[in-house]
RNA sequence: GGUCCCAUCGUCUAGUGGCCUAGGACACCGCCCUCUCACGGCGGAGACACGGGUUCGACUCCCGUUGGGACUACCA
């Protein structure tokens, strides 16, 4: 039985990622749940950076991380830009003090100093492999003399410093979905805690800031969960009191074989930005992967996410997604925009197809905003906007096939005569407006014995290029007399 | 290989021993609405991995099997 008890002192928690790269969907997912669970015990959320790899750092990646968090509507109390009592925020900036906590375990006893070459230890590696041994690190370092210790150091040999595992014995963790895990001892290695260029790895750094910065809840991937026992230990050695940990199942690629990766389609947050993609959806598509409300409910804002959020109901179950949910989500959300609102979403997306000028003309963007009505329950993505609207923008637009404009059991000829027919009764037509041109060209169907949709389909490709479009008859009015009559004209030199 | 985690429709999930003839959502199929497409409405198909226990009674508890996954770096 799961049971989840917040302690009576206050929720600190943290986001931490680590900029290798742009901030990745499943660390979206972690970085709402983290900060769902700051905003709904009225804690704090805080944006930590966790720096520590020189050869992997991506230059723009802070950047990215903290461009996404603000899209999706996350903001975080403590971190870069908003300060805080306990910073700095940047691992790469505490490197002081890791070296202070790794020393204090060397005088200790807990920890070690180890000279092994780069080298020696993949031979290590290989060996094991070939024999099928388990594999870690062989302690060849573990007990070196004080002696021996000056002279390596000397010699200016390089040194990392490792944590000294104890031999016997197992270590208990605590999972607040999973419960209690033990682990043995002996399958523990002698891990490092500060490598040889002086930055710490992600064992100790996590720990020590988790502990300086009073974070109550460490909540993270469940990839991080067979690295527990390693930070209990660090909690124990230090003599600290650990936090509460939560691991959130691990995203799975959409064929269900293994973690979520490049390969499989988008991973970035910024990329299904650039999709079209709104963060309300993607926000709720994300809220209820691996968590699910008391009662049913699809729909979530994040200000209702943040009342019914709670951590005892968070899944342990590894998920594979897919992306149809995610569509609907956004089908939904755009339907739910103002037209306004709707159009200044879509605009840079149109300026970027060239559709609509850059910077936009005050008409320009009245125009669009007409134009979104009609087909804002007809796109599913930011995107889809530009074949959606572009015989509205476009002056003229290309011949349709001949084919395409005769329907099925139509002859040529006759679809001509249709176009002709409507050309003239539109030629009269002043009145521009939807319904006028409704009852126009519903009367002139029946006058010259047609069915409507026989009628229609035609006009409507001649008019647009595409047999799917919005309501023919506003669609008609928004494009204007001048350019329907000149459409027409060009379908019937077509068929002529 | 070793350690650990997980297991209900295709996918996300509800389910905490009788409320389950297993509920919802997406996707799929059909019908309705209709000038096309969409939206919307109605309906349909679709799952408890397997084997042992425990129990009057298991989707629910225990064990095993199988399957999937994570980790196994001077990466996080």
């Amino acid at each position: 039985m799961r049971c989840f008890c917040l302690n009576k002192k206050e929720v600190r928690v943290r986001f931490a990622p680590s900029p290798t790269g742009y901030l990745h969907i499943g660390g979206a997912r972690t970085a709402l749940y983290v900060w769902l669970l700051a905003r709904k015990t009225g804690g704090t959320f805080i944006l930590r950076i966790e720096d520590t790899d020189r050869n992997r750092f991506v230059p723009d990646a802070v950047e990215d991380i903290k461009n996404s968090l603000r899209w999706m509507g996350l903001d975080w109390d403590e971190g870069p830009e908003a300060g805080g009592e306990v910073g700095p925020y940047f691992q790469s900036e505490r490197l002081e003090i890791y070296k202070e906590y790794s020393e204090k375990l060397v005088s200790e006893g807990k920890a070690y100093y180890c000279f092994c070459t780069p080298e020696r230890l993949e031979e290590m590696r290989q060996n094991q492999e070939r024999s099928n041994q388990p594999s870690g690190y062989d302690r060849h370092c573990r007990d070196l003399t004080q002696e021996q210790v000056q002279e390596y150091k000397a010699q200016g040999l390089n040194y990392v410093i490792r944590f000294k595992v104890p031999l016997q014995g197992k270590t208990e963790v605590k999972d607040e979905l999973r419960g209690k895990m033990v682990f043995a001892h002996e399958t523990l290695d002698d891990f490092i805690l500060l490598k040889s260029d002086g930055y710490p790895t992600y064992h100790l750094a996590s720990v020590v800031d988790d502990h300086l910065m009073g974070i109550s809840h460490v909540i993270r991937g469940e990839e991080w969960i067979v690295s527990t026992p390693r930070h209990f230990l660090l909690y124990e050695a230090f003599g600290w009191e650990p936090p509460a940990f939560i691991h959130l199942p691990i995203f799975l690629s959409p064929d269900g074989k293994g973690k979520l990766s490049k390969r499989h389609g988008a991973t970035g947050v910024r990329e299904y930005r650039e999709k079209g993609y709104l963060p309300e959806a993607l926000t709720n598509f994300l809220l209820l992967l691996g968590w699910h409300p008391a009662e049913d409910q699809e729909l979530f804002t994040l200000e209702e996410a943040k009342e019914a959020f709670s951590v005892e109901r968070i899944s342990t179950s590894p998920l594979s997604f897919s992306l149809d949910k995610l569509d609907w989500y956004n089908g939904v959300y755009i339907r739910k925009l103002s037209a306004e609102e709707l159009a200044k979403r879509c605009l840079p997306f149109l300026q970027k197809e060239g559709l609509i000028p850059e910077p936009c003309s005050s008409q320009q963007f009245d125009y669009l905003v007409r134009i979104i009505p009609l087909v804002q329950e007809r796109i599913k993505s930011l995107t889809d906007i530009t074949k959606a609207v572009s015989y509205f923008f476009k002056e003229e637009i290309d011949p349709p096939a001949k084919e395409m404009l005769i329907p099925k059991k139509v002859t040529p000829e006759e679809t001509a005569v249709i176009l002709k027919e409507v050309l003239a009764a539109l030629k009269e037509v002043t009145d521009f407006s939807e319904a006028t041109l409704e009852k126009t060209l519903r009367e002139l169907a029946a006058s010259i014995g047609q069915k409507p949709g026989r009628v229609f389909m035609p006009v409507r490709i001649a008019v647009t290029g595409e047999s799917a479009t919005p309501g023919l008859f506003e669609t008609l009015a928004a494009i204007g007399k001048p350019r329907v009559i000149q459409r027409l004209e060009q379908a019937i030199s077509i068929l002529g």
